[in-house]
DNA sequence: GGGGGAAGGACCA
DNA sequence: TTCCTGGTCCTTCCCCC
């Protein structure tokens, strides 16, 4: 950022993302980009915020030093030990019998537009908007222009830069074509996005008996036939290899400036630093990338865990105003959701102040919501409470969503399902008050175990709620990526393709483990129905008639989840007589598959495991304020 | 100490 | 004059059990 020690020439030290180099940027005059990108947003808010962020970075760095500064000889023998150990352990991982490609498409909105109208050829173009650009051709980039900058800024850089709005309709179609080819090779390719792919083709080599790189060459020759897009195409023995992303902005500042590391191998070089200043995640996290460690296995299916929506305008501190806008955004989220088949219970508002410092805010409610007049009505709350505030932007999050879909549930439902395993355990319990009768059946059994130990609710005409199992991973791509600011083995490029050569893989325990697990009980998946019943009415109106608590019949939510109880204490009961029959070894498998995961989450040993890593990890715990 | 919710942030396309 | 949108995952902090 523009301090004293830059002299005149303070641009040199405002790196935003769209100073770091992409595809297609070689031989940029970048000292020029920079100055112009730091001319036109010196003085700004956004520019302000800017140096707040990058100040407290640096307080980071500076942070790290100090504790750098006070290990002493006799410290690093014991760090470099255990740096040692861990290469050894993850060396050990390491699983060369996999072939992932990860496919990106070339300048992929620029090139959809221009396949579709030719005279754009040749000229710079970027697709957005003056505001904000999605992507631009290689001929934009030579001036700097590139994905997530303002549209003025590339204007600026580019006088003569051609807009086109978006239309992800015409990505979307040309991204299907994309995908048909894919699956010919890798029927379970994992998209990444409109415009990249992750391929195992492993199997399609081995039956043709081809190389990769003839795989890779004849894949590429028939996305270009069969859709007259380009693409780069990466190959390498696990994921994060193929791609070879990055290391974000702010991570890839404070590996050279606190330890010098600017490439994979001084990672390892400067591996009890590493041990001796980052959290053990951290650590393991970078060791990774340095020995070139990624997944291999191809994870299932994800489930959506949130849906948002949000909008940026003029800054303003109406209050009208904003609860309009507030209303416009819950209109979206619901009708997104309800497309969807979404329910939610907790909601995040987040708020962007005219300074562009970024709050969020939370509420869990006690029911799941969907219709926009219950989202707007939660939000208004929370907004205000936030009131007076000048923003720029406003945006709505749901998250918590219900198992099933296309009904309401109370969420205390699920907490009495989540009593239950599995089998055809068949149980009915009835709450009597004088003014209300409920009833419910459940009928559980085991769905193919493919996917997380998670209770799903399935409604049907008759009013039973089935319960079935099924699997469910939370693994994610490996998007852990290092960026071009680090000098590794090898990246996909442009125009062709490059073998990363060796690469590993770490055991994939979590899915393997559990299906080995579910599978040692194969041949149980139905239990014995039990024909207990729990009978549980309100003595007076407010008296348990099986314990004597005492509840009045406006506690409906705390009655029901009374009554729950009750019903879990029948189910265990009949457990405890079944002795080792399936409920117990069904409940054992599921404890220790969620013991499991939380160990996972615990040690927090595999973040190269696809998992981002943020700036707050990159300090040891406990040493806030260093 | 562990679990869970809230808040903030990094990173991705 | 003008610096997005939507999503995931991770951490710390705090409260409760």
């Amino acid at each position: 950022m523009g301090t004293t020690s830059d002299g005149d020439r303070p641009w040199q030290s405002y790196h935003t993302a769209y100073t770091n180099a992409k595809a297609g940027m070689e031989g940029v005059d970048k000292e020029k980009v920079q100055r112009i990108i730091y001319e036109m947003s010196k003085g700004s808010k956004y520019f302000e915020n800017e140096k707040r962020k990058e100040a407290y970075i640096r307080q980071k760095v500076e942070n790290l030093h100090t504790l750098c500064a006070k290990l002493t000889d006799k410290d690093m023998p014991h760090f470099q030990e255990v740096a040692n150990k861990k290469i050894l352990e993850l060396e050990a991982s390491r699983d060369l019998s996999k072939i992932w490609l990860h496919i990106d498409m070339d300048a992929f909105y620029a090139a959809v537009e221009t396949l579709e109208n030719p005279s754009l050829k040749g000229k710079p173009m970027a697709v957005g908007s003056m505001s904000m650009i999605c992507t631009a051709n290689y001929e934009a980039r030579k001036f700097g222009v590139r994905a997530a900058m303002p549209g003025f800024i590339a204007h600026k850089l580019c006088p003569d830069l051609v807009f086109v709005p978006t239309n992800f309709e015409k990505y979307t179609y040309y991204s299907e074509l994309t995908r048909k080819v894919f699956r010919r090779y890798d029927p379970d390719f994992i998209a990444a996005s409109l415009d990249e792919a992750y391929l195992n083709i492993t199997e399609s080599c081995n039956e043709r008996g081809l190389s990769s790189e003839e795989v890779a060459a004849e894949l590429r020759n028939n996305i270009y036939e069969e859709t007259g897009l380009t693409c780069s195409v990466g190959v390498a023995p696990n994921r994060l290899l193929a791609k070879i992303g990055g290391i974000g902005k702010v991570t890839e500042t404070i590996l050279k400036d606190v330890l010098g590391i600017n490439t994979c191998e001084e990672l390892l070089q400067k591996g009890a630093f590493l041990c001796a200043l980052f959290s053990h995640c951290s650590t393991d996290f970078f060791l990774s990338v340095g020995l070139g460690l990624g997944r291999t296995d191809t994870p299932e299916q994800k489930l959506r865990k949130s849906i948002s929506s949000e909008r940026t305008f003029s800054a303003t501190g109406d209050e009208p105003m904003l609860l309009q806008k507030l209303a416009d955004i819950a209109e979206t989220l619901s009708n997104d959701m309800q497309k969807e088949c979404l329910w939610g219970r907790t909601l995040t508002l987040k708020l962007k102040t005219a300074s562009f410092e970024v709050r969020t805010r939370a509420v869990s409610l006690q029911k799941f919501i969907q219709s926009k007049e219950e989202i707007q009505t939660y939000a208004s709350k929370v907004l205000k409470a936030e009131l007076p505030l000048s923003l720029r932007l406003m945006g709505l999050r749901m998250s918590q969503f219900r198992d099933d879909k296309c009904s309401p549930r109370d969420p205390m439902q699920k907490t009495l399902a989540s009593f239950v395993i599995s089998g055809n355990v068949t149980a009915s319990a009835t709450c009597v008050n004088k003014s209300s009768i409920s009833e419910f059946s459940d009928e559980h059994q085991i769905c193919d175990a493919q996917t997380d130990l998670s209770v799903h609710r399935e409604s049907s005409a008759s009013n039973d709620n089935k319960i079935s199992l099924s699997y469910e991973t939370n693994d994610v791509l490996a998007s852990n990526q290092l960026s071009c600011g680090l000098k590794f083995a090898s990246t996909s490029n442009a125009d062709g393709i490059e073998n990363m050569g060796n690469g590993c893989s770490e055991k994939c325990d979590s899915v393997e483990t559990k299906n080995e697990m579910i599978s040692n009980f194969s041949g149980h998946k139905t239990v014995a129905a039990s024909s207990q019943k729990v009978e549980l009415s309100w003595v007076d109106g407010y008296i348990c008639s099986v314990c004597g608590i005492e509840m009045p019949p406006s506690f409906i939510e705390e009655r029901q989840e009374h009554s729950d109880y009750h019903l879990a204490e029948m189910l265990q009961e009949e457990e405890s007589v079944y002795g080792t029959g399936h409920l117990t070894q069904e409940r054992s498998v599921r404890k220790a598959l969620q013991a499991k995961e939380n160990a996972r989450k615990k040690l927090k040993s595999s973040p190269n495991k696809g998992r981002h890593i943020p700036i707050d990890a990159f300090f040891i715990k406990g040493k806030k304020n260093l």
